[in-house]
DNA sequence: GGCAATTAAGTTGTGCACAATCGATCTGGC
DNA sequence: GCCAGATCGATTGTGCACAACTTAATTGCC
């Protein structure tokens, strides 16, 4: 029993030192475009949303993170020119995150960065739906019982 | 092409969100404890290191983290009275980190840790065991490259 | 219609992560 | 023995993450 204390057997270090690995291969490919890891989720989201610009509780939703980490994070998104951030007219509390061209047009350029992070992590197409299918189940799981 | 920028597609964010995820279930776990989750990694290496104890460059290759990182961290269990940290006799410039009794002590204390946080992911124990691998590989394989 | 409860976003404070830099110490080649 | 280069830890600055709190706006109940 107490062997399991023993770091490398853990599956939660084994996590922790993936995501930043990761987030480590990430990083130089996005100071190309003069963004981090968590400012490219953003842009993902607005990206997939499309016309519809997603207010900031919504992105949280998404990401789930927090308007203590959204809110410095989108204002550098909007000084940086690829996004804007407008109160809304029908609810004031509201404020909608939404692309500026320069956002949209970003979307094209940097179309090979998943693919270029894929191809870091030296594992298979079957291999990296597997890994994040499993990945997806944990996240799911663990929000479910703390929803309980 | 464009729908692999779809957020939900890519393993990178499953990644990252199962090891926020992770977090969020050790942190009511670790508050009993007065920890925070890199400051329980940092006491898993001195636990098993036992008597000799490690410098800051040696923890910060066994977690990957740098000395801004450990610095503080280490500082702060130093206050909790948890560590100790000397200058080497033989080679002034390094920081040994040793544990105190109640460092020592506290081992037992979270003996059952690993296993609460492993029931709550909802996986088995084969199942734990392949995604631990799967992860560790990513890690090396990406660590590998970026030696190159 | 009035007001308590709720919701939304922002702010503050703490603690990682990491790049860049610094000062002190050590080492090897000469 | 000396000194250029390396190593070690600490510090500074930026950017997440998240808890706790604040302010403003809205909703629902009566």
């Amino acid at each position: 029993m107490t062997d399991d204390l023993v770091l490398r057997r853990q599956v939660c270090f084994a996590l922790y030192a993936a995501s930043r690995a990761l987030t480590d291969v990430y990083r130089p490919i996005l100071d190309e475009f003069g963004l981090t890891y968590p400012q490219y989720l953003v842009l993902l989201v607005l990206w997939e949303r499309g016309d519809d610009a997603p207010t900031v509780s919504e992105l949280g939703a998404a990401l789930r993170l927090d308007s203590g980490t959204l809110s410095p994070l989108l204002k550098r998104l909007e000084a940086a020119g690829l996004v804007v951030r407008t109160r809304s007219a029908r609810d004031e509390r509201r404020v909608e995150v939404g692309l500026t061209a320069d956002g949209v047009a970003l979307r094209q350029r940097m179309d090979e960065v998943p693919l270029r992070v894929a191809r870091a992590t030296g594992l298979g197409e079957a291999e990296l739906i597997a890994l994040r299918d499993t990945l997806t189940r944990v996240t799911e799981t663990i929000h479910r019982q703390k929803e309980q």
